[in-house]
DNA sequence: TAACCAGGTTTCATTATTTGAAACTTGGTT
DNA sequence: AACCAAGTTTCAAATAATGAAACCTGGTTA
């Protein structure tokens, strides 16, 4: 009965457009109808425009539905204008260079961590398979520097919504074993994962702050237990803060929030 | 009056979504509604829903808005599961090798060239930098090639939509110059771009076709007449060809329509 | 200080769109 | 030939979108 969505007809449109993405692979329209809230001609209507408007991909031959070609287009506008990305770009490159180990370039999106850019030390390139990727935030390197500094108020609605699934032995399972390692993070100015989110990948991760201390994002630098350790990837912290500072630096010259006041704004 | 977008109330509610990406900078709620053909209030409330939905960015600092995080997320499983990229990459990554010149892939979408993937030989990685942008079809060595492999009519839809647009002395300025290559792309099996989109950018592309012969996508080595010519870009066919080759039949094993009849895939 | 103004936000009766139960098609199967 | 699952269309009722006008609000000018 009551409002399901808010934001009337396009706020359901785009649920069923999360619907369809969130199968990760083409799905019919039974499919999408069996775990729909939507009945069947609203459902089928709300595709049929989504569609039209190139936000879906239907694929005649297999009656099946995906995402569309739209959303590349618009996302790329989004990356370029709406993230870290295009400031970061040179220092991660430099990073990257500089550490010979993968290293990843996050944001926090609801209480979620979204991973921004990539460097992938071996195997240069892949990447969008990871811009655009979610993760949890309770049990990644970058995830918990983040929640780290975010102001009280703000890290306890995150917390709320984390699902403490346990992945590995040493995933932190609780509200107040999460709490306890951001009080650590806050102490050191950085964090690890120790593998917590996949058995024997371990990362350092440094936030990204304003000046005014708000959370921008994270970096971090990830490796194997085979290869490393912590006290190995704890090495490099000086490179990550300067990298850090660097970011935090260049997208104040550039154009983001919190930074420029009214004063100096203003003539 | 008369119905503007078609798709009711979603849209229009994405065509203000592109108008604000279309902007390629933050803009603001005055600067909108300047171009809008919508009433003040319509725009207003499609700006709050489109927020909210985090669709678009809103920095109350600036009163700006941008294209929101919601789309890069999104952007990521349509990149990953409409597009040939999955499929191509590591035959993208060998050709990027071999060559040691910068490589794209593109799709076309609606009448442009949709880059969906790259390889830059030099400074390695950048890249969503490049997926998701847009360019034109009838000036680019993948877009002509992409053309001249539809369909008689498709082609002729296609052809009425360019803007063909002079960029450089090189550039293509009509519609039958066009016709006259896409003839002698045909021919050849392949195209080149002649200083027609930049001066000094040339390139070599080759289309990636099903085995029925419907239009993939492209590839393309790029270079610069400082570099080389187009001659020595020639000498790119064979592998290009079997590049393309390669990723047609990773495509035909994976699931893409036209492919898979319903005999082999009923059992 | 007061009047003014541009830019942004809210109201609310009118209008147009969305909604979904039910009926209908279609292609494939017993 | 009857049946069935999956998808599509209809249409009156319910709901949401619309936009002219009024209203804020912070900054600027007289």
């Amino acid at each position: 009965m009551g409002r399901v969505t808010g934001d009337g007809t396009v706020g359901k449109a785009l649920e069923v457009l999360d619907q369809v993405a969130a199968f990760g692979r083409p799905v019919r329209f039974g499919e999408l109808l069996a775990q729909s809230e939507f009945p069947k001609p609203t459902l089928y209507r709300f595709l049929q425009t989504l569609t039209n408007q190139q936000m879906l991909a239907y694929d005649p031959e297999r009656q099946t539905y995906s995402p569309g070609l739209r959303l590349v287009r618009l996302a790329h506008t989004a990356w370029d204008q709406s993230t870290l990305a295009p400031v970061a770009r040179p220092h991660l490159d430099a990073l990257s260079k500089a550490v010979g180990e993968t290293v990843h370039l996050a944001q926090l999106d609801h209480a979620q961590v979204l991973y921004i850019d990539k460097r992938n030390a071996n195997n240069p390139v892949q990447m969008y398979s990871q811009a655009g990727k979610v993760g949890p935030a309770y049990c990644t390197g970058v995830g918990k520097v983040m929640l780290a500094f975010l102001d009280e108020d703000a890290v306890e609605t995150v917390i709320e919504q984390q699902s403490f699934h346990v992945f590995t032995e040493h995933t932190l399972d609780s509200a107040d074993a999460l709490r306890a390692e951001l009080s650590d993070i806050r102490q050191n100015g950085y964090g690890f994962d120790r593998e917590e989110h996949e058995p024997g990948i371990i990362c350092v991760a440094m936030p990204i702050l304003t000046s005014a201390g708000r959370v921008l994002g994270a970096l971090s630098v990830t490796s194997t237990t085979s290869r490393t350790n912590l006290a190995g990837l704890e090495a490099y912290v000086p490179i990550l803060r300067e990298t850090a500072d660097k970011i935090t630096r260049d997208a104040q010259n550039w154009s983001f929030p919190d930074y420029q006041t009214k004063e100096t704004t203003g003539i």
